[in-house]
Order: C-alpha cells, then sequence, then structure tokens
DNA sequence: CCTTACTTTCAGTTTGTACTGAAAGGACGG
DNA sequence: CCGTCCTTTCAGTACAAACTGAAAGTAAGG
C-alpha cells in the first residue's frame, strides 16, 4: 500500500476539515480528496488503510460521493475488487455538486417561501410587513435560480468570459 | 411576548434546517430567522422564551450574528435591555455572509494549493501528475476569488443585468 | 453447488458540537 | 455606593452524527 507524501496528507486533511464547513462529512472530503490526487483508481481496502477508518466507513462513504456523481467504480483486469476514481474536471467536479445542492436546499426553499406568501393571511396583524420580508428573501432565491439555470448551459469558458465583462462593467461605473 | 403564528413557525424552522445543512448553528439560524420576519427589534429574553431555548444560549448565537454583521443591537427609550433587529436588505446580507466565509475558508484553500505546488518536489515519482491536478483545483480557486472580487464592488442592480447579459450568451450559443 | 473474495448493512459505541443553568460580571437608578 | 436588572462566561450534560466491527449478503471461480 502506498504510504502518502507529507504534501498529500496536507491536500487531504485541509479538504477534510473544508468539508465538514460546508456540511459534508469528514472522511467523504478526505476519500474524495485522495481519489482526486490519485493517479490510479484505488480499492477500498487502500483507501481505508490510507486513511486509517474501518472498510465499512470506506463504503458508505464511497457510496455518498457516487450519488455525487464524482466518484465511480472502474474494473481492473485480474481483479476481482471495485476500484474507484475521481472525476478530474474540477468545473464540472463543482458545477454537479452545486446543481444537487441546488436541488436539495435552494428549490425546498423557494417552495416553502412560496407556501408561506400563499398561507398569508392578508387580514392577519403585521401581514403587510410579512408580505413583504417574504418577497424579498423570495426574490433573492428566484435570482440565485435564475443565475445558477444560467450557468448551468455554459461551458466553462464562457463563464470565465463573463468574468472579464464584470470587470469592465466595474470600471465604467467607478 | 408575541407567540408565533402558524408561518412564522415554518420559516423559522425550515430556517434552522437549511443553516445546519451549509455548517451554520441551528439555533443561530432561527433566531436570525425570528428577527428577520420581527418588524420591531427584540430583547434576548424574549427571543429565548419564543424559540425555547436558554437565554444563554441566545446571547452566544447573537453575538455570531453581530459577528457576521446581519444583527445588530439597538435601545429602546425606558428599556434597559438590548434589543437586537436583523438587517433587512436581503442581497446584502447575504453578501456579508458570502465576503467572511470566503476569507474564512476560500482563502485559506488557495494559500494550501499555493503551498503545496512550492513544496512539489519534481524529483519525486508522479510529481507531474500531482502538479497537474494541484493546478486545476488553484486555477478553479483563483476563478472564483475573482468572481467574488468583481461582485463585491458591483451594486445589486448590476448583478442582475449580468444575468440578464447571461441569458443572451446562452441564447447565442445554442 | 461450494468456497472464497469482496461488499454492504446494522446495532452499539465514540466523538464532537450544542445547549443548559448557575455563577460571575457589568451598569444603571435610586 | 448599594440593589436590581440585565448580560456573559463556563463547567457540565445532552444529543446527534460519525464511525466501528461483526455478521449477513453477493457474486465469481473452481
Amino acid at each position: 500500500m502506498a504510504e502518502l507524501t507529507g504534501l498529500q496528507k496536507q491536500y487531504i486533511l485541509h479538504w477534510g476539515e473544508m468539508g465538514t464547513r460546508w456540511g459534508i462529512n469528514r472522511t467523504v472530503a478526505q476519500i474524495h480528496a485522495l481519489l482526486y490526487l490519485s493517479p490510479k483508481a484505488l480499492p477500498a481496502e487502500e483507501i481505508a488503510e490510507t486513511l486509517s477508518v474501518a472498510r465499512s466507513n470506506v463504503s458508505t462513504s464511497i457510496r455518498e460521493l457516487e450519488t455525487w456523481g464524482i466518484v465511480r467504480a472502474v474494473h481492473v483486469l485480474g481483479d476481482r475488487r471495485e476500484h474507484y476514481e475521481s472525476m478530474k474536471d474540477v468545473w464540472e467536479m463543482f458545477r454537479l455538486v452545486i446543481e444537487q445542492r441546488k436541488r436539495r436546499e435552494i428549490d425546498p426553499t423557494r417552495e416553502m417561501l412560496r407556501r408561506c406568501l400563499a398561507d398569508l393571511d392578508p387580514k392577519e396583524a403585521g401581514a403587510d410587513y410579512t408580505r413583504e420580508r417574504l418577497q424579498a428573501m423570495a426574490g433573492f432565491f428566484e435570482a440565485v435560480t435564475e443565475l445558477h439555470d444560467q450557468m448551468k448551459g455554459l461551458p466553462t469558458g464562457t463563464v470565465r468570459k463573463l468574468l472579464k465583462m464584470g470587470a469592465k462593467m466595474k470600471r465604467k461605473a467607478s
């Protein structure tokens, strides 16, 4: 089994911490980091040993990474075990994660806000104020959704172009 | 003390859940939701009763919201207690949060990546591959930083304009 | 089929974060 | 300055999420 270099250790540990701050399981993030740096697909057993976690923990974590769509199992000739490899395209990886977090978190929030606005009884005291607040929040989430929908279809290069355009507008405004 | 309407309850509970998913303490998020919906600033005591949490918990949570800069203490004539109110501008609120999360999480990651690239020993086996991966990741984080820096200075309206421009480019591309 | 190699599931345990209540620390009014 | 009202701090506790290891499940090879 391959020992980790100091550099790999540094990257993996940092990535793990990062994960926890964004509501992603530390081990899940660490496994992803390991696979991302690895030039070849790794079997679960080796991942477990390298990161010093239980084999079963790896199983669950890999499963989660697979549902995100950023890790997949590949087969190696003459080996019955599954080997796992990470997607290497960073932009696509984050796009996948963002898309899914939007679906799981942003969309339900939009629904909640719509439901609240629908349920709002105009006769209730302070209804106008509440509506104002809910609408402001809803407007923000709609804008985020719009932004997301537009990024979704764009190739990486176009996003970069937009970045440059933003820079120009900023200069004009100031 | 004002009882919560069903609608407020719904909003506050949802916001609390939302918070936990993004690494923000549930109570902190709930307090923010309550203050956001409240037309008037509330004393800590009332927040504690309304949400059924300990007075001391409110104290800590408010403190955190204050460091984010999205809640502040105000004084009410003839009342010795501090009253707390939430910022009402949603865009500004998220801008503040994003800016600070960037500083706490994105920036250290950029540094880590730069350090890794600097430490990388070209003589080590697989160094080229590792460099490639680290550079790809670093490039992404640089782009995110660039994007953030540009958004930072822009007024809300300009962000909306960029959204529309993106829509146009998308149509052209397809 | 049976064996062996590998993977997943799950009940119990550990760990870390959040929360509480009591005590200490201000500050204002009298 | 003393009492009271309010806020913060902190040590201990509760709770939820993560993790483990054993056992059950699955599939390939002989």
